[in-house]
DNA sequence: TGATTCATAATGTATATACAACATATGTGC
DNA sequence: GCACATATGTTGTATATACATTATGAATCA
């Protein structure tokens, strides 16, 4: 491995165990190459490498620091239902319907990388816009990683919210699909008559495996997803900020 | 501007321009050094952050060539359905219901960013999947960058490849919804039964403005839309491949 | 106390150099 | 003609150095 990679490998360990949380400084450019027996630009190539990969963040004649974890996914991000809402200056609350630890069923089993008929954790919560159910989220949870999912107010913060606090989340994979509302699902987003609904399943991975699966249903009268995404460079050098 | 600013703008005009299209190669580092007069560390970094920005692809020993436009959208890529098809080792052919010329109404003329009641390019193509229809593609195309569109034969290639060909892609944003299928659509799709629809509203844009708004409409029992997104860093290094 | 100046430290840009690893074409021997 | 070695060009890694630009805190002065 080349020396720079050793470097980053070394800050990569300190962020992703939780020893350095966001705004701690990262150590600079010449205590690095002291400490490592490299040249300067050696060790500035690791921390300029980590900053492209927006592990952390440096401004000349400040410093380097762990970046904060929430400009994370730039792209089509399923943001959080709650965050949504008010950014629309709307009010948000949420009720929990189910709380509770089921045993898990084959196919459930293998999406979370548990063994079968192993508990896991189940919570269903309607989310309300204004007092108008937009969201039912119903999801699983690996209680190998999260113990004290069900111990938590999600009134308060979301499930989203929560884990992504306790677990750095890694990776997400989606599918999307337009559903007919069970009976179920009817009721608990309150429709008089069952309309076309968005259906999203999302999976998230922390570094030590499955988080979580959420199946999320929206009225598709009362919701809609959007995304932007720039293919080509945007020809800026990769100090600029925007 | 930086002297490195300068020469990645150099080589960006060209692949912009499509003086130098894919797989073209670039100008190696001692070749911009000399060129440029700079150092050789200076050319390595313009060709660095181009490769990093994914325009251009180094290999070592072999030399700097212009990246190809496919590998173009590495996150939730909404494909080019026909690609979808055949890489699921199944039949696709489409049909060309409408091609035609319309004038502009108010808000598809704030989409495309022309001028209203000025006549832009119409299409709705149904495409079928082993003889069923798994989607409808209404589209409208801006005129003053694709003036050909109309007269090009999308039983072989569709409006999507036709168009990444003839402008270069840079943006695109989605808007994804769940609908309740009119009667145009449901005759279109050959519903028995009309069913939940998943709709994609999708803009592209090219360096020189908005290309084409495309609706696309898919069976919700025959279609599912799935993503794949990683957050944080994966601790590689520039150079690695995967 | 408050404002200004200054020193220090950090990152940003640029250069010159050395060697390593890899790809490709060329030439050599058989 | 074919296999092998070689030369050359290209990218990858690493170092040492110089100076510019910016942020921050300490020292100075009014």
């Amino acid at each position: 491995m080349a020396k720079f990679e050793h470097i980053k490998e070394h800050i990569y360990k300190k962020i992703e165990s939780g020893e350095w949380p966001e705004y701690h400084p990262v150590s600079s450019e010449n205590a690095l190459a002291n400490q490592f027996k490299v040249s300067r630009m050696t060790a500035r190539r690791a921390l300029q490498e980590l900053s492209d990969e927006g592990l952390v963040t440096r401004t000349r004649g400040s410093g380097t620091f762990v970046a904060p974890l929430k400009s994370q996914s730039a792209l089509l991000t399923i943001r959080n239902i709650a965050d949504e809402i008010r950014t629309r200056q709307h009010r948000h609350h949420a009720v929990v319907k189910v709380m509770e630890q089921v045993p898990a069923y084959p196919a459930l089993a293998t999406a979370l990388h548990v063994p079968v008929e192993s508990l896991v954790w189940h919570s269903v919560i309607v989310h309300f816009e204004n007092g108008q159910a937009v969201q039912v989220e119903d999801r699983f949870v690996n209680p190998r990683l999260v113990p004290n999912y069900g111990h938590q107010d999600f009134s308060v913060h979301t499930p989203h919210e929560y884990l992504c606090e306790v677990t750095p989340l890694t990776e997400a994979s989606h599918q999307i699909e337009a559903v007919h509302p069970d009976d179920r699902l009817a009721d608990l987003l309150e429709l008089e008559t069952p309309e076309p609904c968005l259906q999203i399943q999302r999976r998230t991975w922390c570094r030590d495996g499955v988080v979580s699966q959420a199946i999320l249903t929206h009225p598709g009268s009362k919701f809609r997803l959007g995304g932007h995404m720039t293919f080509r460079s945007t020809r800026k050098s990769k100090g600029e900020k925007s």
